[in-house]
DNA sequence: CAGGTCATTATGTATAGACATAATACGCAT
DNA sequence: ATGCGTATTATGTCTATACATAATGACCTG
C-alpha cells in the first residue's frame, strides 16, 4: 500500500461496504497514515480528493465524515462549439444572423448585474454539416468590442472572446425550453419544439462582458461521468 | 507570496493578461518556484489546480502550456431531490405512483448493457410544497432489491440505494424532451411541454444496478459557477 | 535511412518535519 | 448555570529532498 490513489481506492471500499457507515467520523489521518504506513501527506492527498468529490466531509478539529447525503459532484465539459462539431466527425459551418447596437432586454440587464446602456447584440447560427447545430444570442459590451467590429461571420463571438478579451469569472446555467420563433427557424424545427438551453454569463474583475444564449438542436445530450 | 493560492491567481493573472499567451509553454515548476521564492511543491499544486480547471495542460517532459482552446470545466452538484426541495424552503413530499416486475423497453437495456430478463419498476413523483417538482421513472436490478420490497412511498429510491447499496461508478446525461402523457400528467403541465431530463445509470463494479429517468417541472434550472 | 536504445528532462508523487488555522471543548469566573 | 477565554486537536499548507514515470530527442546500429 503505497500511492494516495490506493489509499483512495481503500477509503472509498471501506465507505461501500458500510466499514464505515454514512455519517460516521473515521479516524484521523495520522491513526490512518500510521495504519497504512505512509505519511500523513499522502492521507490527506486521498481523502481530500474524496472530499472534493462529495464522499467525504472534511472539518478542522471537527475530524473527516462520510457524508450523509452524497451530494454527487460531476464535471462536466464546455467546448468550443466548433471543436463539439468537429468531434463529431461533421463540417462546421457558422452563419452571421444579425448584428445590431441597442439596449439589451430587462431580463439580460438583470443578469448581467449592471445596465450598460447600449451593447452589441449579435444573432449567430453553428452549423454541423450544413444543418442548424447551435442557435446563438449574444449580448456583447461595447467596450470590449474594437471599433472597426470583428468579422463575427468568420470566427464566432466566442473563439474571438478568448483570444482577444482577458476575464475573470462567469457562471453558467441549463435548462429546457420552447424554441421560440426565429430560433425555432434557424434551427429547422418546429416552434415550441423542446430545445435544451445554456446561458452563460461571463466578468471581468470589474466589468460584465458578454451574455450569451444557445440553444441546442433537438436531440442535443450533454454527458458525463460520475 | 506564498500561498499556493496566490500562485494561482498570478499564474491566471499572466494568462488573462496575455503575457503568457494561448497555446505557449510557460517556464517549469523549478524555475517558478525559484521566481515566486516557494518550494516546487507549491507551484506544482497551483498548476494542477489549474490543469484540472481547464487553463493549462501538464504533461511530463513536454512541460505545461497554456490551453489553446480552453475547454471550460464545470463541476455540478447533483443534489438529492429531497435535500434540493428543502434547500428552496419547501416542503418535500413523495408519492408511489407503480411498482411492478416486468421487462424494461429496449432502450433502457441498450444504456444498462446487458439484459437482466425482469427488473424491479418504479415511477414516483417528488413534490415540493404540494406541487410536482420531479417524476422519476426507474428500472432496478432485481438482486439488489430485497423481498420484502422497502417501501418506497416512504424513502425515495435513490436514498434507500445510498444507504443500502454499495457501488462503484456511473455516468450522467441532461437533456430536453417534451413531456409525454403520463409524465405531463403527474406535473401538472401540458404534453408535450418542455421539460429537463436528467438521466442516470450506475453499475457496481460487475452488474448493473439502475437506470432512472428523471423529468424536471418546466423552469427547472440546472447552474454552476464556471 | 530506418529503427531501436538510452540519456535527459519536466512533471508526478512520496516523505518527514514544521507551522498555520479553525473549531471544539474544557475550565474558569461571574 | 451561563458566558468567555484558552488549550487542544485535526485538518490545511509549506518546505526540502528524493525517487518514479513518461515523453522527448539524440545517438547508435544495421
Amino acid at each position: 500500500m503505497a500511492g494516495w490513489e490506493e489509499i483512495r481506492a481503500e477509503v472509498l471500499a471501506r465507505i461501500r461496504s458500510r466499514a464505515w457507515p454514512l455519517g460516521a467520523l473515521i479516524p484521523g489521518e495520522a491513526a490512518l497514515a500510521q495504519e497504512f504506513g505512509v505519511a500523513r501527506a499522502t492521507v490527506n492527498r486521498a481523502l481530500s480528493e474524496l472530499a472534493r468529490a462529495g464522499v467525504l466531509e472534511r472539518k478542522r478539529k471537527a475530524g473527516t465524515r462520510v457524508a450523509a447525503l452524497p451530494v454527487r459532484k460531476a464535471t462536466l465539459d464546455i467546448p468550443v462549439i466548433r471543436a463539439e462539431v468537429e468531434a463529431r466527425g461533421e463540417v462546421y459551418g457558422l452563419r452571421l444572423l444579425r448584428l445590431e447596437i441597442g439596449r439589451p432586454p430587462v431580463p439580460v440587464v438583470a443578469r448581467l448585474g449592471q445596465d450598460l446602456g447600449e451593447m452589441v447584440h449579435v444573432q449567430t447560427l453553428h452549423l454541423a454539416s450544413g444543418r442548424g447545430f447551435v442557435v446563438e444570442d449574444r449580448w456583447l459590451n461595447r467596450s470590449v468590442v474594437p471599433d472597426p467590429i470583428p468579422d463575427f461571420g468568420a470566427v464566432s463571438v466566442n473563439e474571438w472572446l478568448v483570444a482577444h478579451v482577458s476575464y475573470a469569472s462567469g457562471d453558467i446555467s441549463f435548462s429546457a425550453d420552447a424554441a421560440d420563433g426565429w430560433e425555432a427557424e434557424a434551427l429547422g424545427v418546429a416552434a415550441g419544439a423542446a430545445v435544451f438551453v445554456t446561458e452563460r454569463c461571463t466578468w471581468a474583475p470589474e466589468h460584465p462582458i458578454t451574455w450569451v444564449r444557445l440553444v441546442h438542436a433537438p436531440g442535443y445530450r450533454l454527458s458525463t461521468l460520475l
